[in-house]
RNA sequence: GCAACAGCCGUCC
């Protein structure tokens, strides 16, 4: 127990090498890992690249009389995702399910990431209906990695559908919400549709962040509109933001 | 206790 308190903590420090280091110590003396060690340093495997290793502990965990949880599963399903690697994450999240493990918004929102970043977004929304037939909610990350998937593939009309959905709903944009629908309006040259959402944020109590300014900002220099980005740049630093 | 979301820039190709 106190070894998993180690490497977490080694972890979060950033010490990913000492980390792995003293898990296999541990392994080769033959302390007792426990589910907290093995999710943890799979999860920096995953977040390091490494996710053909976090997957061969994720094996491991399955004999040692520590099965892997919805976390575990988690970490690797997303990591498979982040790089693309889609059908696997699919496959790994179809056996977590045979096995029983109650699937929950933070897997869904993951697979809804990875299919929408690569432009599969029939399968993002297949799987956001599969979780609301298991009456699993979908959170404001699950409804910003769907929007952000929209954006990504030009489909700003759709994204705003799913926006007024989202309301319907009953789950509360945030400011990552309005920056990536400003960031999609942008896309579509829809400069003044952007800057009403710019101002609808501000009246839902949302302070735009750097990373909305930028993201407004550099909509508007990249069709060339430098007096309105300067302005807006300014207007950034006049209110205690710090450039990127 | 541990896993999921947005912009710009930089590095590589």
């Amino acid at each position: 127990r106190s070894y998993s308190i180690l490497i977490h903590g080694l972890i979060k420090a950033g010490c990913a090498r000492e980390t792995y280091e003293l898990f296999y110590a541990m392994k080769e003396q033959g302390c007792v890992l426990d589910t907290l060690a093995y999710n943890t340093v799979i999860d920096g495997f995953c977040k390091s690249g490494k996710v053909n290793k976090a997957y061969q502990l994720l094996e491991e965990m399955k004999g040692k009389g520590h099965p892997p949880t919805v976390v575990t599963y988690g970490s690797v399903i997303d990591g498979l995702a982040k790089i693309d690697r889609l059908d696997e994450a699919y496959m790994l999240f179809e056996e977590a399910k045979s096995k029983g493990i109650e699937l929950n918004v933070v897997i869904y929102s993951s697979l809804i990431d990875g299919f929408g970043k690569v432009g599969r977004i029939d399968e993002a929304y297949l799987i956001m209906e599969e979780m609301m037939q298991k009456d699993l909610t979908p959170n404001v990350y699950t409804w910003n990695c769907l929007l952000d998937a929209l954006v990504k593939a030009e489909e700003i009309n759709e994204a705003l559908v799913c926006f007024q959905s989202m309301k319907d709903l009953k789950c509360p944009p945030n400011t990552i919400t309005y920056s990536i629908l400003i960031n999609g309006l942008c896309r579509a040259r829809k400069f003044s549709k952007a800057f009403v959402f710019w101002q609808e944020m501000q009246k839902q109590g949302l302070s735009p962040n750097v990373v909305t300014y930028t993201t407004m900002i550099s909509g508007l220099a990249k069709v060339g509109n430098i007096s309105e980005a300067s302005g807006l740049f300014e207007r950034f630093k006049a209110s205690g933001g710090i450039p990127d």
